[in-house]
DNA sequence: CCGATTGGATTGACATGTCAATCCTGTATC
DNA sequence: GATACAGGATTGACATGTCAATCCAATCGG
């Protein structure tokens, strides 16, 4: 009973099935992206930010909150940032309430380019993953991933 | 029923399933990969390419074949092989049976290396992937994964 | 009033990946 | 034998991300 089971080594099964998820995830992941790339000239950072902003009060959030409800580094977005306002998708102004903070705004370019890339994209996933999918597994799928996130403690 | 039904779009709930799943992989993947860096300073590409050689005959793939194998770009393959190099985890030669081909081998500081990386490797996928789950769950993973692959189209 | 500190964001150096262009060496064609 | 072309790998320019360092305006302590 002192002996732990902590740290044992999965089965050879268990290791297939767990590279067969993983990699079936990023392959779903790759081949959304590069359709979204071409039908809506948007990697799927962008898409990420725009589908935030569009969301927000006023189409305008600040940049730490931004980051935050992203998941990114401070820097990372900065960095995308300069590179959405070079090509007219977003603004950015100091904010007047806060002292320290800045105002990221989608533009009305920013906007219009989310909204038509959102409905191809939203078919793609249908298409891709909702299609591929009986109800039951469906259900499963949503069942398993919550046990995952229990484990690792990932926000709601 | 000329009516296609094609190029439907998700349902709210079916979007918050879609996102959860792939919101989730992405973060089990990250986890795994600070560990492993952390545990034997390899990155989740090193470790793709130690594991190919190491179970490969004479641990040694000609370079296209490697990059088949794990499915990447020949350029890509080609930085990194410059990079792994350069740490002396692999050698490469000119192939004595092709005369265009590359023979990459894994040298014995990449095979020691590889060892003592697997181990607590695999015991984290144990961790964090395995021990989150039921057996049904994990069958199911299985399961849904494999119709997500032929759904793809991707390679057993 | 001055220097230190703090919150928020940016910057720069560097690592990794992608795409297109190039290199190199045998082999085929005339 | 010179010329093109093939297969295989590398290279270079560029995009994106990470980490650590910095900037900059306010605020606090004395």
């Amino acid at each position: 009973m002192a002996q732990e089971k902590r740290r044992a080594m999965p089965t050879r099964e268990q290791l297939r099935i767990w590279r067969n998820y993983i990699e079936t995830a990023d392959a779903l992941r790759t081949r959304l992206e590069g359709r979204l790339q071409s039908e809506s000239s948007l990697s799927s950072a962008d898409y990420r930010v725009l589908l935030e902003l569009s969301e927000a009060d006023r189409r305008t959030l600040r940049s730490s909150e931004l980051a935050a409800l992203i998941g990114w580094q401070r820097s990372r977005l900065s960095h995308h940032l300069g590179r959405m306002e070079k090509r007219g998708l977003v603004h950015r102004a100091p904010c007047p309430d806060d002292v320290h903070g800045i105002d990221v705004r989608l533009t009305d370019l920013g906007a219009e380019t989310f909204r038509h890339g959102s409905v191809p994209h939203l078919r793609d996933v249908h298409e891709l993953f909702v299609d591929a999918l009986t109800p039951e597994q469906f259900a499963q799928v949503d069942e398993f991933t919550e046990a995952l996130r229990r484990h690792l403690d990932l926000e709601p």
